[in-house]
RNA sequence: GUGAUUGUAGCUCAGCUGGUUAGAGCGCCGGAUUGUGGUUCCGGAGGUCGCCGGUUCGAAACCGGUCUUUCACCCCA
């Protein structure tokens, strides 16, 4: 049979692991050095504790866990014999894979809550898993990064994580991402405005089409689905939406005048942009974006995204929001969080494809012992022993060469490899030791072997 | 979930409009030469042509289904 591994789901050799663990490592130390603190929770919940948040599309997407035994046995047989899958699930699976971070530290909040010192700031790096369909930049296993604060009101917290996510991009060189900010209660307030809270999506997709469709398009659109004319006349401010962050705010505010909430949004917005206009940012720029919509379902506030620098074909690579109410679906209301996500396997590829990878220093031993003659074994291991004990890194070729050819594949596993120095002969406690760069050979003592190769 | 796209040796790919024992390069294994390496040469192993079914005297090639790859939509990291 030919090995495989499921479909969205991918090997990593050496290099890339260690490519991940520079963007992981970058990611984390600016997690600690704002003050997080790491948490972990299992790759599987209970299907009550997932199923139901992330929407119908995000039900479809989680994967579920087969109950264990004769699964079958609980199952209804009509559901079955009529094949109703959606219904029969929760019959014969209540384990499900997770499918972000988020939801499950809410679970955890809540049942921790007396462990907890608040506000909690806790930040977790994990895998995820969605049954989506895998295309560039999307993956069924993927990981992210999550930073989130619970238990505080407070709108520094949304300024520190613009600053986090400009600290984390700048750090692994990636000059010129785009943090899109935008506020739910504006988006509600336009809904408000418009007259048609259930419009808000349409409204919204539509708006987001300016760019491809032109004005005259994205009004045809909205009108096809039901939104009137004088609707789109009062917030016709939207369809010539450029200039600055606070010119923006400004037109906002002006439109949203006789919403109360939209003006409370607008005021969070230009707390955070005026906060961030003083402290600066280092690589990336700050956009307010009245199209950004996404994650509609739990924020309440500030939403965030992050574009890759333009010229990078690739969705997000990062996201967040506030949510007023997340740990109240398991029992503790009037709990505040905010939070961001950094999603490690798209960055990878924005810096693959911007050749941003330092070269990393894969593992590998500095010297090796080449294994042409059985009876200096001993003496060599012996010298790796000295070698490891004095952090060299340092290994003998295991197999014994029996003929010149198989003397030349282990010259050419040291080339292979890279290892900068080979010891080729070992004699009365004095070895052979060729710079493999140079190709520069001496006969020395172990002890200078030492002093060399460091 | 919708619509396209891909699938031939470990890897990258040839294989013309269907026609005898399916090829190359790289890699791997063995050997020769180079006295200790990235050279050259010789030889070898390795493929149910993704899988199942159909059309045909005959299919890797045509048709259907299925899985897989890549991509767009939806949604998202």
């Amino acid at each position: 049979m030919k090995p495989s591994i499921p479909k969205g789901t991918r090997d990593f050799s050496p290099t890339e692991v260690a490519n991940r663990t520079y963007i992981m490592n970058t990611i984390k130390t600016a997690f600690e050095t704002f003050g997080f603190q790491p948490i972990e929770t299992p790759s599987f919940e209970n299907s009550s504790t997932l199923m139901g948040k992330y929407g119908e599309e995000g039900d479809r997407l989680i994967f579920k866990i087969l109950n264990s035994g004769d699964f079958l046995v609980k199952a209804d047989e009509k559901l079955l014999s009529n094949k109703e899958s959606t219904k029969v699930i929760s019959q014969i699976s209540e384990k499900a894979l997770r499918y972000d971070l988020t939801v499950p530290f809410a679970r955890y909040v809540v049942q921790h809550q007396n462990e907890i010192t608040f506000p909690f700031k806790r930040y977790q790096i994990q895998p995820v898993w969605r049954a989506d369909r895998p295309q560039k930049g999307r993956f069924r296993e993927f990981y992210q990064c999550d930073a989130d604060v619970v238990g505080s009101k407070s709108l520094w917290q949304e300024v520190e994580f613009i600053q986090l996510y400009d600290t984390v991009f700048s750090q692994l060189g990636l000059q010129g991402t785009t943090i899109k900010i935008n506020n739910r209660k504006i988006l509600s307030g336009i809904a408000e405005v418009i007259g048609a809270q259930d419009k808000l999506i349409d409204f919204t997709v539509a708006l987001d089409k300016l760019d491809k469709i032109g004005r005259e398009g994205v009004i045809k659109e909205m009108l096809s689905k039901g939104i009137t004319e004088d609707a789109i006349k009062k917030v016709a401010p939207l369809f010539s939406f450029k200039g600055s962050n606070l010119e923006k705010l400004d037109a906002l505010q002006q439109m949203l005048a006789a919403s109360e909430e939209g003006k409370s949004g607008v005021e969070e917005l230009r707390f955070v942009i005026n906060a961030i206009d003083q402290l600066g940012l280092t690589s990336a720029s700050l956009e307010v974006d009245v199209t950004l919509a996404r994650g509609l379902n739990y924020y309440t506030g500030a939403i965030f995204e992050v574009a890759a620098p333009k010229g990078v074909k690739m969705g997000s690579i990062g996201g967040g929001g506030r949510y007023d109410d997340l740990t109240g679906i398991f029992g503790m209301p009037d709990v505040s969080g905010v939070g961001i996500s950094f999603g490690l396997d798209r960055i990878y590829l924005v810096l693959e494809e911007l050749e941003l990878f330092k070269s990393v220093n894969l593992p590998k031993p500095k010297v090796l012992f080449l294994n042409f003659d059985k009876t200096t074994d001993i003496a060599k291991m012996k010298a790796i022993t000295v070698l490891r004990n004095r952090g060299v890194k340092s290994e003998m070729y295991p197999d014994l060469a029996g003929s010149n050819n198989q003397q030349k594949k282990q010259w050419k596993y040291a080339t292979n490899r890279e290892i900068q120095y080979v010891v080729s002969k070992v004699e009365n406690d004095t070895y052979l030791l060729k710079n493999m760069e140079n190709f520069e050979q001496l006969t020395c003592s172990l002890n200078e072997i030492i002093e060399k190769v460091k």
